[in-house]
DNA sequence: TATAAGGATCCAT
DNA sequence: ATGGATCCTTATA
């Protein structure tokens, strides 16, 4: 069985209990990005776990987008809960300080401080990476109206995860083999479970899905103490267009994935973001996401094109001026 | 062949 | 009433 990750060596940041943390195939498949061309940042944690020399945590679009905001909340929670090891306040990122600056005049750093240099920018790697995960597993939510919680799913939304899931890795579609379980079910599924019902896929799924339950049990962790929210950053987006108990609209749609273009960029993307300009890279791409999104399997360009063409009357998008195939324009850009 | 434009109809809220 | 989904015809590159 697979030993929780301690992403970071003692007095750790972030150790997670046995069953809800990072395992080691989680964290493997955060190193995925080189089969899925994925690669954007790739952080070198080697030092941070000592016994699993030269273990990468690379970030994939995917799981990497704007800011790690969120960390410095989970790690101040933990702080004043007083139950987990405690993260100082981080500072700007801008701020951190620099692993090798050695020297500069001054006599060498003794080996005590040296290391809790390395120490404490390794810590702030690591919030950056966790943060990054838990905002795309928002995302993700936000997408699929779905909770972040696995726990809380039913057939339904366990579906969707596993097409999402599916989506994300390139998998063959596993879902009518866990078509009768809920999250419950899901959960409380070993890796073994999985194999028997999807050998090919178990690893993936069952690592990814560590992942969202690791997340929902540091929000669950860090919710409890702390009620604290600043404005506008909603932890699971409660606020946020999709969740606002209206239906989303599908120039929200559009404009959530121009928004994610770490995670997006490959299908749609800004052409002037001044002008509001964007152009859909892949068409059949975006549809799919958009049927996944209003629950609408049999969705795909064509129709979702003709949505897009009910906006003209509205004033909400256009063509630009220079029509060309697959570029159109908000009316009013942010 | 894929995309674009827009009419008609149905459905859910 | 409104926003979409679906299906359709016609035009264009």
């Amino acid at each position: 069985m697979a030993s929780p990750v301690r992403i970071q060596s003692d007095g750790a940041v972030l150790q997670l209990p046995h069953s809800t943390g990072f395992t080691e195939s989680s964290l493997a498949l955060l190193k995925q990005e080189d089969s899925l061309e994925m690669v954007d940042h790739k952080l070198r944690l080697d030092s941070l776990d000592r016994g699993h020399p030269g273990l990468y945590l690379s970030c994939f679009d995917m799981l990497f987008t704007e800011d790690a905001a969120w960390l410095v909340r989970v790690s101040d929670s933990s702080t004043s809960t007083g139950i987990g090891p405690r993260l100082e306040p981080c500072q700007e990122p801008e701020q951190c300080p620099v692993i090798d600056s050695p020297g500069l005049g001054a006599s060498p750093l003794s080996p005590t401080l040296e290391e809790q240099v390395e120490e404490r920018s390794l810590e702030q790697v690591q919030s950056l990476v966790v943060g990054e995960v838990l905002k795309d597993i928002e995302t993700a939510c936000k997408l699929l109206n779905i909770t972040p919680d696995p726990m809380e799913w039913n057939c339904g939304n366990v579906q969707k995860w596993l097409l999402w899931t599916e989506h994300l890795y390139r998998l063959p579609q596993v879902g009518k083999a866990f078509q009768d379980l809920d999250g419950k079910d899901l959960c409380s599924m070993s890796e073994e479970d999985f194999r028997q019902r999807s050998p090919q896929c178990s690893e993936t799924l069952h690592a990814h899905l560590d992942i969202w339950k690791s997340a929902a049990w540091m929000k669950e962790r860090c919710s409890g103490g702390e009620t604290r929210m600043r404005e506008g950053e909603e932890l699971w987006s409660e606020a946020d267009s999709s969740c606002s108990g209206q239906p989303i609209h599908l120039w929200q749609f559009l404009r959530e994935l121009l928004l994610k273009p770490h995670s997006y960029g490959r299908c749609i993307r800004w052409l002037n973001k001044e002008k509001g300009i964007f152009k859909i890279e892949d068409s059949a791409h975006v549809a799919r996401l958009w049927g996944l999104r209003k629950n609408r399997p049999a969705m795909n360009y064509d129709k979702l094109s003709r949505s897009i063409r009910q906006y003209y009357k509205k004033g909400i998008i256009r063509k630009p001026d220079v029509s060309q195939r697959l570029v159109y324009q908000f009316v009013h850009p942010v």
